[in-house]
DNA sequence: AAAATGATCCTT
DNA sequence: AGGATCATTTTC
């Protein structure tokens, strides 16, 4: 099967998310291969987007992977617990990046559940908190590469457009004229979707 | 140097 | 609806 190379990256943002959905991601970990359906995500678009990390050309320690070249990895640390996955998209200098907010389980689901020390698939992957936890996914993926060989993306069919749901990020209430825009896609009726 | 803040999750 | 929990960011 055919990978997402950084290439496919390299493009807004909200085009980027659109296409991601549908697509798996792996990890491979100690003999061990986890693949998921990435079913949720939401676009970060830039210097002008008052919910991004990168709002008005900010730039930090944490977010300046950020401002790399489209096709490397974005995690950082939330609430000093969970870590959150994005892939940056666009060119060098042009901080966009879409996060990964749920997945469903395609292969490994006794090592996913053992990693979030569960024992059923509710609560497992439906959440960008959730799936870091249950594929191993920290820090030492930040600024990484999606052409490597532990975490990657694997190409499938394209989603048809009237089964994504397009509607407000999550989360953001402080983004205030920002907050209402449609960044936010998801496939219709899929179950492992986070709440709300 | 100190205070505030989360692109969350879990329990009540 | 509120608490956990702490690295990062912002403020003084």
């Amino acid at each position: 099967m055919e990978r997402l190379e950084e290439k496919f990256f390299q493009r807004p943002a909200k085009k980027v998310a659109l296409e991601l959905l549908g697509q798996y991601l792996v990890r491979k970990h100690s003999g061990v291969k986890l693949v998921v359906k990435i079913v949720e995500v939401e676009g970060y678009v830039g210097p002008k987007d008052k919910a991004s990390h990168a709002y008005g050309g900010r730039r930090t320690k944490r977010n300046s992977v950020m401002y790399q070249r489209g096709g490397v990895f974005y995690v950082y640390k939330i609430y000093g617990l969970y870590h959150c996955l994005n892939i940056v998209t666009g060119l060098k200098d042009d901080p966009q990046a879409v996060l990964i907010r749920a997945v469903e389980p395609i292969e490994g689901v006794e090592q996913l559940l053992k990693n979030r020390n569960i024992g059923t698939e509710k609560n497992l992957t439906n959440g960008p908190g959730k799936l870091t936890q249950a594929m191993e996914i920290d820090l030492n993926f930040n600024s990484q590469s999606v052409e490597n060989k532990e975490l990657y993306l694997l190409k499938r069919e394209k989603v048809k457009i009237n089964q994504i749901v397009k509607v407000p990020r999550i989360n953001i209430d402080y983004a205030e004229e920002c907050k209402d825009l449609p960044l936010r896609f998801y496939l219709k009726g899929n179950k492992f979707i986070s709440a709300k």
